[in-house]
DNA sequence: GTCCATGTTCTTTA
DNA sequence: CTAAAGAACATGGA
């Protein structure tokens, strides 16, 4: 479900909702989506507040008071949802926090994931994760071309690899690459300069568009009050197979690449990909 | 029963 | 060293 849309929206409702509000009892369900060292979330969280949430990447990054944040990846299916303490929690909720009381009911933040792909992570103060590559939104076009520039991997692949660049996933690599008219296959290095900025501004310009439509809910992901993305039914290429390019009509493909579906119009997108697998064996 | 799924990480192979 | 391919993780829907 999430990507950095996504990851910006779950952000920017929990941000009215929980900052500054102080976390009372937590109960971790499942100890295994516990990352890293730091093995006691209650020793770390309980009577603290909550301070700025933000997102790095597809991580959601909830700082506490007194220093050290609470990092939360969504993974597939990963829902955090504030919710009133007394409904029930739906199935395959793994953390749930009551919070302090604001003026109405009691509340819950609530971590929902069946898949169990998602993780938390207590990250002590002054952490950073070297291997994240830059964040897309903030790069200069420039800085955007030299980030690709030194692989020859197919496009598709490079986007999707975290150390080079940070938040996009399956859905909006291939939309990007469909409005910046990019065969997937393309190698990176066979990009030209043109190339390469029209494809820096197209993720850009659709991750901006999904944000100010609250991200793509197809079919596990939901904002932090429970509400759904409306950017899906906006996609051009992402699970349109043999549909109509919006563009020229020609059905859309689907080729497996990096382990994953890939959708793409043939004649908008034909960037003749000169890979020649086995002429070099 | 089959295939597929918004993600990451590890192993194997070249 | 790069990198591609596959598997693994786990659950549910079509």
């Amino acid at each position: 479900m999430p990507e950095l849309p996504e990851v910006e929206t779950v952000v920017r409702t929990l941000q009215s909702r929980l900052a500054g509000r102080t976390l009372l009892r937590v109960h971790l369900s499942r100890s295994d989506i516990l990352k890293g060292t730091h093995r006691d979330l209650s020793a770390v969280l309980i009577a603290r507040q909550v301070g700025s949430i933000s997102r790095r990447a597809k991580f959601i990054l909830i700082d506490i008071s007194g220093g050290g944040t609470l990092a939360i990846h969504l993974g597939m299916t990963g829902r955090l949802t504030i919710e009133p303490a007394t409904s029930e929690p739906r199935p395959h909720t793994h953390l749930q926090i009551d919070l302090s009381t604001a003026a109405n009911s009691a509340e819950q933040l609530r971590f929902c994931d069946p898949r169990r792909f998602g993780r938390l992570e207590w990250l002590p103060a002054g952490h950073n994760d070297a291997r994240l590559g830059p964040e897309p939104l903030t790069l200069a076009p420039r800085q955007f071309a030299a980030c690709l520039a030194t692989t020859r991997r197919p496009i598709k692949s490079a986007l999707l690899d975290q150390r080079l660049i940070a938040g996009l996933g399956n859905i909006y690599v291939d939309e990007s690459l469909h409005a910046a008219g990019i065969n997937p296959l393309t190698r990176t290095c066979d990009l030209s300069p043109q190339q390469l900025h029209r494809l820096g501004a197209a993720i850009k310009r659709i991750l901006l568009r999904a944000i100010a439509a609250g991200g793509s809910s197809i079919r596990d992901y939901v904002d932090a009050a429970g509400v759904d993305g409306r950017f899906q039914s906006r996609h051009r290429v992402y699970a349109r197979t043999g549909h109509p390019c919006h563009r020229c009509h020609t059905p859309i493909a689907r080729i497996t690449l990096a382990g994953r579906s890939t959708h793409f119009c043939p004649i908008c997108q034909s960037s003749a990909p000169t890979r020649t697998r086995s002429a070099d064996s």
